[in-house]
DNA sequence: GCCAACGTTGGC
DNA sequence: GCCAACGTTGGC
């Protein structure tokens, strides 16, 4: 089982939109960067665990949790030309982009905002800080357990 | 809105 | 395969 962090503005989609779809499921769709790309189709697995991230916002931060449900699979959205993700490059037998589908777990009280997690001195390797424009990214369990004890505070 | 960091494209 | 030009991300 590993760790991720995905981001997305929460003005496209936040935590909140997550927890109000059907069974509060929904699909990490419209990723266009291929290291992100290769880490959603290689090695996000259903029940590892993710952060979900608020980026471009008021409260930037990590907003809460969720699981992954279904492991990666092509983006329809690369195929659909009425989409903002379309891409008239991909074939339906050889799709470029995937998404995985997550199911909300926790919003948190308090955004944890990233300012904190970048005065966190137990923090400072993560990709978060160091690599910061990646937007499907890797996080250890020391940093997950690490963030988790900064929530609600 | 600015701008630094980084990713992609395309000419050669 | 190099690299300049250009586009995007995302914090501030």
């Amino acid at each position: 089982m590993n760790y991720w962090l995905f981001k997305s503005e929460p003005s496209e989609y936040s935590i909140e939109d997550l927890a109000a779809e059907p069974d509060a499921t929904g699909v990490w769709d419209g990723i266009r960067n291929y290291q992100a790309r290769n880490t959603l189709r290689d090695e996000v697995k259903p029940g590892d665990c993710v952060f979900f991230y608020h980026s471009s916002c008021q409260k930037v931060g990590i907003a809460g949790t969720m699981v992954v449900v279904k492991a990666g699979y092509p983006d329809p959205a690369q195929f659909d030309a009425d989409s903002h993700y379309y891409d008239a490059k991909a074939e339906a037998t050889k799709p470029r982009w995937y998404c995985v589908d997550v199911r909300h777990q926790e919003t948190f009280d308090v955004v944890v905002p990233l300012s904190e997690i970048k005065q966190n001195p137990s923090l400072v390797n993560m990709a978060l800080v160091k690599q910061s424009r990646l937007s499907i990214q890797p996080v250890t369990a020391s940093e997950w357990k690490e963030i988790l004890a900064m929530r609600n505070q």
